[in-house]
DNA sequence: TCCTGTGAATGTCTTCACAGCC
DNA sequence: GGCTGTGAAGACATTCACAGGA
């Protein structure tokens, strides 16, 4: 039986466990770890509704995942499930909130406050995630000095100095496409390793750091291909509506 | 920007490639769909360069990815390239135009015009690239009636006539989590087949619409997940650990 | 009996390597 | 010679199916 869990989590800060570190640390497939950021928001719903246990199909159906799947990704982490009875939520919340590097807040800088980066710094679903925003940066003039959302807008140039000072881990790019690169570059020299990419450019870094992107234009692209194929198939097929497009989105590159 | 194929319907000076239209149509994988927008953006970046042939390689290079991987994506469009050549840069941007059904106008509703939502609705990047904002919905009776970015904020009840009304061919759902599977149910009973989901709910849809999601707070753990092994990794390899950010080998496209 | 954890099977995606055409 | 298009190989991911512990 798992050491029940409120013995941990109200550790909120202290390195107190973190002596746990030493297991096994088998490589963590991508895309599984894709998927556990879903596991946590359900078992964070589950712990809110008092449901102290859940099977792997349970998870799996609020997940929106098949269980076999579920079953896979958790072995990854550990066998914190109890055959004949399923995962303690408490317990397994707390595996994954340290795995996912959320016992500590990873504060974050905004480059780039246009209309985007003001929404974002704006957006309050940041802060109380663990991911405070920490800093606003731009190279406008007109925007350097600026309050948004109660932080003074900064300029690129100071950009290195504010990652020392504020402990940033997490940078946003929310510049345009022209200057994301540049901008990638900058952060990584400041020793920013892990970036969101939110403009609509291709962007790399060395491989040390860790790059995400989220692009709305592309989003809308791939939903416009699928509706496209389906009206034209129905075009070419008559009405034939079992030949499906088959198309599981979900995921993200 | 990417519509030059709309430029290419009224064309009548260019080549006769409009009877090419009754292809195969095969099935194109998914991860070959996701692509397709980032290989569009660079031809049309290349042919604003005034660039009218490109390799698989140079494609690959500016897209971010491998040039295998170029040539058999473009595959499934048809065999558009000329061995010993490359790609005409603007045949292909035709044909994946085309395809991305961009040779033609994708209304969007925003159902929750809260702060991502109005901040969406203002995004200016939508409109000119296809995607008007046609409509912008919520339930909150101190937002209905206001306008946004040029748009009243119409009752979510009203949606249905405004898809008919619109022709509506993509919902945005901004709503927070606890409504989004109730606003996607509707959506998909007014007819709206491609949703574009921004609440961090899992959301389900029948297998004849698509669904796509974009979850800053999933992306930002999913970095913090690597950014968390990269720290106790350093941790476990001893106290001597080499700097993190000792090479800048960026290959940059 | 119930449900996890995991080898094995299957399916999907990527990469290689080269035949075929310009 | 150069570059595409594509089978084949390999890597990766999902799903099956069942052994094994509670």
């Amino acid at each position: 039986m798992p050491p029940s869990a409120r013995d941990f989590v109200k550790s909120t800060a202290g390195p107190v466990w973190s002596d746990a570190v030493d297991r096994p640390r088998r490589r963590i497939p991508e895309a599984t770890v894709a998927r556990l950021p879903l596991y946590l928001r359900t078992l964070t719903e589950l712990q809110a509704e008092q449901v102290t246990n859940v099977s792997s199909e349970r998870l799996a159906e609020h997940a929106g995942v098949n269980a076999a799947k579920v079953r896979k990704d958790l072995s990854f982490l550990g066998s914190y499930g109890t055959r004949g009875v399923g995962y303690d939520v408490e317990y397994l919340l707390f595996q994954m909130s340290r795995e996912l590097g959320l016992t500590q807040n990873w504060p974050v800088v905004i480059v780039g406050i246009g209309n985007l980066g003001a929404a974002l710094a704006n957006y309050g679903g940041f802060g109380d995630r663990g991911y405070p925003v920490a800093a606003l940066v731009d190279t406008d003039p007109t925007k350097v000095g600026r309050v948004v959302s109660g932080h003074t807008v900064h300029h690129l140039d100071e950009l290195p100095r504010m990652v020392a000072d504020y402990g940033i881990a997490i940078g946003v790019i929310a510049t345009p496409a022209e200057t994301a690169q540049e901008v990638a570059d900058i952060l990584v020299a400041a020793g920013v390793t892990s970036i969101l990419n939110f403009a609509p450019a291709v962007v790399s870094v060395p491989p040390e750091a860790s790059l995400r992107k989220v692009d709305l234009a592309l989003e809308l692209q791939i939903l416009s291909f699928y509706r496209q194929r389906e009206s034209s198939a129905a075009l070419l097929d008559g009405a034939d509506s079992t030949e499906l497009v088959a198309d599981r989105s979900i995921t993200s590159a």
